[in-house]
RNA sequence: GCCCGGGUGGCGGAAUGGCAGACGCGGCGGAUUCAAAAUCCGCUGUCCGAAAGGGCGUGUGGGUUCGAAUCCCACCCCGGGCACCA
């Protein structure tokens, strides 16, 4: 009987679902497991990286379930977001419409999976259902003070019409479609994610990559030292603080002069007249530039001179301000004091403008520092000089107050009321507004006075209209029927027409999943109680910043406005302590890597015609034309096409190829006429895109070898944290395995000269197995297990054919396969499983367990060294001596060979594993 | 520039400081076949050797150790993150 994926693959999937296999109840008596895997954006097709995210995270929660665990593994849509928008522009399809095809699509696919889905538990982002919480969050968040309305210079995107996160800017360009970004000051909606730095640089409770938490707390960016106020020396602001902050507050005795950014709201007030035209030049020329310019641009440092000067409050000495764009408004106090001595940035600048440079550190162990002959700041350990008070301390490389030098200087400034002991972080509060249309709205309401108010809970959600127009800009502030409604008071009022940033719609839905019918609140409290927090996260590195910290930032501050109170009470009233359970949204972390295209040679051409110039027109080109290659002007790999310019690799070197119109293209492999753009070209191995031609589609390979097979070869062809490039050849070696184990459940197994020896083997490797299969889940190394089934079904194929172990074990090993192999190919393992006799899923039965006794082996191959190199091997027992391992060593005839004529100093006794003798 | 992660056969990858290369892909040889595909059996790090066996071998150089892919130091290369953060 043939093994027939579709047909059995089909089967199942049906019946799984019309029996709820999947579905999950709160059952307090069962230990629970929340599995979560990143939900999909429905961009219209899953693609290999769903698949690899997603079929190990299954396999993995279904391995749990079978350990007896009761497991929760749902999955949704995050819905909103700017594709959906751009195909309304481009194809004029509205974006619900799109976006609700896409995900019907993709549910279909999924579902392909036979991943153990709990469907009723799915939650799409962009359901008024399920966006009337997101907006009620957010009206929480108002309402705790935890959400505000600010100005501020915000990044603007003109190409999306719409402003963006910090995080979603990288290198002055957004992230997403790599265009310039300006800065632009507005009045926008913020979460006041700052507020929580400080718990967000502890994960001491959570299970994650070191890289995610190293990104998390560069990004965060928190540093120690001092704020301090110089004051303005004269004119309009005299006497008003000039406010730094500063790292090393223990080189104040060093600035020699100050340096405000562009935007500084002081700067006006600083400059002087005679300087006045020059700085406002300078200031409009730093606007202009965009944050990509000023990164391009050579470092060298650009500035002016205000005309202004400060007092250093600690030696009261009138240093020049400066106004300089290397100086950021966005950071610290958007004004620093300048200390070229022990400051690169600094010196660099003082050195360009010919400003004083004066050292106030003894470096260790060197002579004092030559000001005219420095080169470069110099920023190491030493002695504190010209410092007054602090003359004589030390300086070490520490940060903060674990730096005495700064320690003495924090001290002293706050003796003397010259400043004090701050805290700075690099991270900004998260800006949520976003002027576009396919997001959640914003629930607030402007009043004519100028005020804002929040939309009653009762009127929730505040549904996207309809008919609104796609033609450029902020489509809801086009749409009077929306914009214009009443307030509390009856009077007119304007609706807020920015919606929410998608990342906010992301940073809750596993509490949605709990409950996506709930219309109580965000979440059932009950539900809540049972399955919180979610144990084992999954999902893509790309979202380490962004998606992960606004998840763990959300939960604190759903905790601090007490949201999670009801399900703590459910949790004690269940004997569960919830201490601690609310402050972190994942326990367990792992991200996979990147599956890639796959390394493609180019096709082999043949190319005759005439050289033109440089390069050569063709009149007929004809890949692998095998003999004929004498004919050909030009032969070799084609290594790039662009349209109708072929660059062809030959023993010559490389050769640019025209082939107009009238040539005559051949591609045996491609019947009927052929043309120039069905040519392959070479492709290295990079990410799979559709332009690039190197896409491998999940559906194709599930109707050509069946998801079990392709589920199989995704956990066992890559580094699952690593990812790497697909290899089209390598799937044939699990559906080999597959087919095999097809093999192996149906047989009629035929025993023959049983022996004890070989029933024991095979027992043995049985126990063997199913501990290795478990570790490998458990630790996220898939292969490992898949790699361990391979070799079971290596012993029990041989089994089958020398008919040489009992029948008992034949079918433990049968069996035990199956159950091993259910999390990762659940499809032909349920169906061998019911054709053994069994009436009911093996998805619901006792993961085997390993007896360490049985899957001990009795005689080990032990390793005989002679200075640490391999010279001989003997079987021993397990339980061998220390002593008699030594006497099986120098009984070796191999060993004696090696040892002849040598003193023997000493022997190392690893029994069983290896005796080491040495000798000189 | 700074901070992470990683370099193991032709390829993907195994390996609590103790037999490097498990498992698979590919390749080679054989069986089967009219033939091919599929399937089955065997071999497959590299060099020397007819073989027995031996030399070399986990990016490079050094170190620790009876013993290093694994630990330490320096360097090279690849991937990722941050990037004038005071």
């Amino acid at each position: 009987m043939a093994y027939d994926h579709r047909s059995i693959e089909h089967t199942w999937q049906q019946r799984w679902e019309d029996e709820g296999l999947y579905r999950s109840r709160v059952d307090w008596n069962r230990p629970k497991h929340y599995a979560l895997t990143m939900l999909p954006y429905p961009s219209g097709d899953l693609h290999m990286g769903h698949w690899y995210a997603m079929t190990p995270s299954d396999a993995r929660a279904r391995f749990m379930r079978m350990r007896g665990h009761n497991v929760l593994f749902p999955i949704g849509f995050d819905a909103f977001g700017l594709p959906a928008e751009n195909a309304a522009v481009q194809r004029g399809v509205h974006p619900a419409e799109w976006t609700w095809k896409n995900i019907d699509r993709m549910r279909t696919q999924l579902r392909s999976m036979g991943a153990m889905f709990d469907w009723e538990r799915e939650a799409v982002s962009c359901d008024p259902s399920y966006y009337r919480w997101t907006e009620w969050l957010f009206k929480q968040m108002v309402e705790h003070g935890v959400a505000y309305r600010g100005e501020a210079m915000v990044n603007w995107s003109p190409t999306l019409q719409t402003v963006l996160a910090n995080e979603q800017v990288i290198d002055g360009k957004d992230e997403r479609t790599g265009q310039p970004v300006v800065q632009k000051m507005m009045e926008q909606w913020f979460f006041a994610i700052t507020r929580y730095a400080d718990e967000l640089l502890d994960f001491d409770s959570i299970d994650w990559p070191d890289p995610i938490r190293l990104m998390q707390t560069n990004w965060i960016g928190r540093s120690e030292g001092a704020r301090v106020d110089f004051s303005i020396a004269e004119g309009p602001a005299a006497g008003e603080p000039l406010t730094v902050f500063t790292t090393r507050p223990d080189t104040l005795w060093g600035a020699t002069f100050m340096v405000v950014a562009p935007e500084h709201p002081l700067l006006a007030e600083i400059t002087t007249d005679d300087r006045r035209d020059e700085v406002t030049a300078y200031v409009q020329a730093a606007s202009r530039r965009t944050e990509l310019e000023r990164i391009a641009d050579d470092r060298d440092k650009t500035g002016v001179f205000t005309g202004g000067y400060a007092v250093n409050p600690v030696n009261q000495e009138q240093i020049p301000i400066w106004v300089a764009d290397y100086v950021l408004i966005s950071y610290g106090t958007g004004a620093i004091m300048a200390v070229p001595a022990h400051d690169q940035r600094d010196f660099e600048f003082a050195r360009r403008f010919g400003l004083t440079v004066a050292p106030v550190i003894h470096p260790e162990g060197g002579d004092p520092l030559d000001e005219p002959a420095m080169t470069e700041s110099y920023v190491g350990p030493g002695v504190m000089i010209n410092s007054g008070p602090i003359d004589g301390v030390t300086v070490n490389d520490l940060k903060g107050r674990e730096n005495p030098s700064v320690a003495a200087a924090i001290d002293w400034l706050v003796e003397h009321g010259a400043g004090e002991e701050s805290i700075n972080y690099r991270i900004r509060d998260w800006l949520i507004s976003r002027q576009r249309y396919w997001g959640s709205p914003i629930p607030m309401i402007h009043r004519a006075d100028g005020t804002v108010e929040s939309v009653p809970d009762d009127q929730l959600p505040v549904v996207l209209p309809e008919d609104v127009p796609f033609d450029g800009t902020s489509p809801l502030a086009r749409t009077p029927s929306f914009t214009e409604t009443v307030d509390s008071d009856g009077n007119r009022a304007r609706r807020e027409t920015d919606t929410l940033d998608t990342f906010m719609c992301s940073s809750w839905y596993w509490f949605r999943y709990l409950s996506p019918a709930y219309d109580g609140g965000a979440f059932d409290p009950e539900e809540a109680a049972y399955w919180l927090p979610v144990d084992t996260y999954t999902g893509g590195a790309e979202h380490a910043v962004m998606h992960l910290l606004y998840a763990r930032f959300f939960v604190k501050a759903m905790r601090d406005m007490g949201l999670f109170d009801a399900a703590a009470t459910g949790m004690t009233a269940h004997g569960r302590d919830s201490d601690g359970l609310f402050d972190e949204p994942f326990l367990l972390l792992r991200n996979q890597g990147q599956i890639l295209g796959e390394d493609r040679t180019g096709d082999r051409v043949v190319v005759s015609g005439e050289e033109v110039g440089t390069r050569v027109l063709a009149d007929r080109v004809v890949v692998d034309a095998g003999a004929a290659d004498d004919a050909g002007v030009v032969v070799g790999e084609l290594l790039r096409r662009t349209e109708n310019i072929l660059q062809v690799s030959t023993a010559a070197g490389r050769v640019t190829v025209e082939v107009p119109e009238t040539a005559v293209v051949e591609i045996p492999s491609i019947p009927g006429p052929n043309d120039v753009n069905q040519l392959r070209h070479h492709l290295e191995i990079q990410r799979m895109s559709k332009s690039k031609g190197n896409v491998v589609n999940p559906d194709d390979l599930v109707v050509e070898y069946g998801a079990d097979t392709v589920r199989t070869y995704l956990m066992f062809a890559f580094e699952w944290q690593k990812g790497g490039p697909w290899n089209s050849q390598g799937i044939m070696g699990s559906r080999r395995f597959i087919e095999d184990v097809w093999k192996i459940g149906t047989i009629e197994y035929q025993p023959e000269a049983v022996s004890g020896d070989a029933s024991a083997q095979l027992r043995r490797r049985i126990h063997q197995t199913t501990a290795r299969v478990e570790s490998g889940l458990e630790a996220f190394k898939f292969n490992t297990s898949v790699a361990a089934l391979m070799a079971l079904r290596n012993d029990l194929t041989e089994a089958a054919r020398t008919g040489a172990v009992d029948p008992q074990v034949w079918s433990e090993g049968v069996d035990t396969l199956l159950k091993l192999l259910a999390p990762i190919a659940p499809h032909v393992t349920e169906e061998l499983w019911r054709r053994r006799g069994n009436d009911s899923s093996i998805h619901l039965v006792a993961w085997p367990v390993s007896d360490p006794e049985i899957a001990a082996e009795e005689t080990i191959t032990m390793v005989l060294q002679v200075n640490g190199k391999v010279r001989d091997r003997v079987d021993v027992p397990a339980d061998i001596t220390e002593a008699d391992a030594e006497a099986e060593a120098l009984a070796s005839a191999r060993i004696q060979e090696w040892t002849e004529g040598k003193i023997v100093r000493k022997i190392i006794s690893r029994p069983p594993k290896l005796v080491n003798v040495v000798v000189s």
